[in-house]
DNA sequence: GATTTAACTTTACCCGAGTCAAGTTAAAAG
DNA sequence: CTTTTAACTTGACTCGGGTAAAGTTAAATC
């Protein structure tokens, strides 16, 4: 096999190919040979670098996923209230591989498999107060409670992405159609327009 | 073991077991001797009864879930149109295990991992029909697109339970709280509301 | 009550998974 | 050029998975 002897960019080879097999076919599915083919490694030098199959799947999450979370620390709604929902789309739809994680958290049954617990939490707990501060500035409704919002607006940007089967069945394009990302996006803004703007603003 | 010598009780009790594990565990998370010792059966004896563990995987989903296909054949709406979201919610939110199931098709990333395929196809399309009929009855606004509403319905219903954690991290509730089933079935109730009036009824 | 049939269990096997321990080879250091 | 160190590979092992075949026991049939 190729054998170079830089474990720099040996292990990132590793690590990238982990990536691409556990994004695709989940833990289980994934196998330390597969990891190890892929990257032209011999599956034991996997083991080596990264101790066992799951720490190597926490660093792919951490190394993967890490940027992207911090990334998104810009979840604060900055554009106009009505587009919180398709602004939010327009950013999930970027991160088709986080999502699918997700999923997987999600089929899994437990309470946090993704590393970050903590920053997801911050990052969820600071969108709810500044969904909570636009209401008491009047921005937006506030017979709607602020966490059922947020929790649309999570199922909205989500859903199409992570039930891809779904989104086949009822609109017959793929979710990563630009077709159908444009259609949902109005969507959404229609949807933004017509649930988030005040009634009686001057009452 | 228990060696009672009735097979049909004991191939439903093997069953009853395997859509127990299957639908906690998922389908390479599950073991054959999981199911047998759940079923106080040996591990051979599922697979005498149903042959190899695929074969008992899709009689599972094919026993299971048809009836609950079948009993949802009522999907077409018959409920005032502001209530679609609302009631779509109320029902899915009793087929926990169905959506689970959903959730694993949908982190497989297959098409089709469910049995009935064609027949949630033609539920889908009728559903579909049915909005349309709304909308140029005048009782749906003609300037959302039918299968975006239908998306959202789905999403809106399905997301809460499918991502329990980001439900749990966002409202504090677990999905299947009733105090969060209210307030998200209020939610939905004023979403419909909000989204789905026809303005300018008479104009 | 003997025989047949079907419901189960036991034993055994293969395979592929992850992992451990020992070798081998390339590069760096002196 | 030798030594050392680190990067890798090879081989071997265990464990748990699913499955096939043979053995056993209960119930039905005559």
């Amino acid at each position: 096999m190729g054998d170079i002897r830089d474990a720099k960019r040996t292990k990132q080879r590793i690590l990238d190919a982990a990536a691409h097999e556990f994004s695709r076919k989940g833990f289980d599915g994934t196998t330390m040979l597969g990891i190890a083919q892929r990257a032209k490694v011999s599956k034991q030098l996997a083991t080596h670098h990264f101790g066992t199959k799951e720490k190597l799947f926490e660093q792919v999450l951490d190394l993967k996923f890490r940027p992207m979370l911090e990334a998104q620390q810009q979840s604060t709604p900055s554009r106009a209230p009505a587009d919180l929902f398709a602004e939010r789309f327009k950013n999930r739809a970027g991160y088709v591989d986080y999502i699918r994680f997700l999923t997987w958290e999600a089929a899994s049954g437990r309470r946090a498999l993704l590393p970050g617990h903590s920053a997801r939490k911050r990052r969820t707990a600071s969108f709810g107060e500044a969904l909570h501060r636009m209401q008491k500035a009047g921005e937006l409704p506030v017979e709607l409670d602020h966490t059922m919002i947020q929790l649309a607006v999570l199922a909205l940007a989500t859903y199409p992405v992570a039930f891809g089967q779904m989104t086949r069945l009822v609109t017959g394009h793929a979710p990563n159609d630009p077709k159908f990302q444009r259609k949902w996006y109005e969507f959404l803004r229609a949807l933004g327009e017509r649930l988030l703007t005040v009634k009686n603003k001057s009452a």
